[in-house]
DNA sequence: TATTGTTATACTCTATAACTATA
DNA sequence: TATAGTTATAGAGTATAACAATA
């Protein structure tokens, strides 16, 4: 709808008086979807220069860890929709970070894999991230991001167990 | 993209194996805009029923705590933009929830203000923001929820400060 | 000439489902 | 008949900017 930054050469009386109401602000799913927001353009903005976006990274930092590569596989590990992919893998074959190869045992499947160039970009990826992180989470100590991502973790997770990092899953089985 | 909560039926194994990229769960960021997103499209579920959406909840919301009431200047608090509110407004005015009159000193404004339908329509929607609350939040305690609405509310303020909460700003004038 | 509210337009995302080739 | 991947289409949401009325 609107998530510009707040222009920096505005009197602060402005500021003050277009603060949101309090009962928003006090609201953590209200900030959650605000600062969701915020971020994901941001991320959108910063992936920009390289011709990819977020969603692209996604599909690298997946290959990079190995047993998942059929497009259906990707696809649900990512929780995206398989039509979706096709376009995002197109992207990254046409410029020769990933590879597409039919499966000889069931030739309908793509066996998807990274290539040298791919892990190269991945890395680059992995920068833009990082100064992602230290750009939205600037006011943050080290503690308070290890507290903010164990919040969110227990969120997702209630909300959709396939968010559970490794140990609580496998721990129930 | 595909927002939609695990298929509870699903079989474990299945919900192990497409698990996200440990590198992506890792990052507070993502999960942040992930976790914006499912809220969001939880919230326009919620409200459906009501005929409105969550927009419309921070219109009334921000009319209860008086003081912005011409159009131009709630949709500079909302941070929403112009065009958009007229849409949000001509909903709320024909179920009788809002009022717009000129204001005769500039009769180019208009002057927004509840009506007790709007008030009753805040209450429920109340109901709803509580009920969202319980919901995505359920796995934390007051304290954690409590941390976490400080975090976030660290991390929107420095990305824009109009989402400070009256007094860091008020002190430093 | 600038501003308030309004309307119309265009563009981006994404969700759906039709289609092909294999099994 | 069902599945993997692909393509095409349509719809929601949003951003842009043109517009009429005031100032």
């Amino acid at each position: 709808m609107n998530a510009k930054p707040a222009d920096p050469s505005a009197p602060l009386a402005d500021t003050v008086a277009n603060c949101l109401p309090a009962e928003l602000l006090a609201d953590p799913l209200f900030l959650l979807v605000r600062v969701g927001v915020a971020i994901k353009s941001g991320a959108v903005e910063e992936f920009e220069r390289t011709g990819f976006g977020p969603y692209h990274h996604s599909v690298l930092a997946l290959l990079d860890e190995g047993a998942r590569d059929t497009q259906a596989a990707i696809a649900d590990a990512l929780q995206f929709d398989r039509g979706t992919l096709v376009g995002l893998l197109d992207d990254l074959e046409q410029h020769g970070l990933v590879e597409r190869r039919r499966d000889p045992s069931d030739r309908r499947r793509h066996v998807v894999s990274l290539t040298p160039a791919g892990r190269r970009q991945l890395a680059e990826f992995r920068t833009i991230i990082t100064s992602l992180d230290d750009q939205f989470l600037a006011p943050l100590d080290d503690r308070e991001r290890t507290t903010l991502l164990a919040l969110l973790s227990k969120i997702a997770t209630h909300y959709d167990p396939r968010f559970s990092r490794g140990g609580e899953i496998a721990a129930t089985v």
